[in-house]
DNA sequence: CATAACTGTAACAATATATATTACAATTCA
DNA sequence: TGAATTGTAATATATATTGTTACAGTTATG
């Protein structure tokens, strides 16, 4: 991952299953996590793409969670959010005519697919219920 | 992580364990991985600093490993490069009027170190000398 | 001992990415 | 119909990354 998006993204959902099924509008959201309303509403619209919320338009309107907490795994959250690699490939590409530099970029990326599925493994032993019950 | 410079600092070691033993410019690497010297050179005084490599300047200097590549796991590069939790945090500052949003960070951060605790277990499990013998 | 080949390092420029803001159409409730 | 809200585009601002230039300091070697 490059940002904070993450980050967001858990804020949000932990806000949710806090509400037990009541909506909440990207502004509430918004003042909690302390960042602009219409990022909330991006992330909100990434989220449903992957079936984690669902969004209500119009007065009253707002977001909830589209399934129970403890049917959501952290690591659904990282895969809904993951755009590139987590370990940033580089930029450049390497002098094909190096016999080590032409090759490079094939093995790391295997390296990074084995670090990143490590990593994954180890948000998928937290479910978004565990997660909240940690908070007082 | 934040931008590419584990890949760099594994092509570099990468290169400095084929050497076997010679010392090798910034150029000439800088030239296999396709970025500018300087930026070689910072990162072999980032990798020196951790006790990676060493260097020579003046005429025939440049670089070579400080230790056997079977004795440099991934881990150590990933631990030498790491300037900021792999998972980032956001900027911002959550709201501390909110039950949900003063204990986020917290429980983020917890997280976050677990998450990248497994990563880099994983890195563990690859020296250099095996990493480069993948190489044809 | 002069010269060429290097590293070390600072200062700055360019580019890319992330985040914030403004604005407003579309939707929904009451 | 009016107020509240999402959805979304366009644009601005901030921050981070990467590249460049320049040059002092170091070392090997004829």
């Amino acid at each position: 991952m490059n940002n904070s998006r993450f980050s967001i993204s858990v804020h949000i959902l932990t806000l949710l299953a806090s509400a037990k099924g009541e909506v909440l509008t990207s502004d509430y959201l918004a003042g909690s996590i302390n960042i602009n309303p219409v990022l909330v509403r991006k992330e909100l619209i990434n989220l449903r793409k992957h079936n984690l919320i669902n969004s209500r338009e119009g007065k009253n309107g707002g977001a909830y969670l589209s399934k129970a907490a403890k049917d959501i795994r952290l690591s659904d959250v990282y895969e809904a959010v993951r755009q590139s690699p987590l370990l940033g490939q580089a930029k450049n590409t390497p002098n094909p005519k190096c016999p080590i530099g032409r090759q490079m970029d094939n093995h790391l990326t295997n390296l990074y697919d084995d670090a990143e599925r490590a990593m994954v493994e180890q948000l998928r032993a937290t479910t978004l219920s565990q997660f909240l019950n940690q908070f007082d």
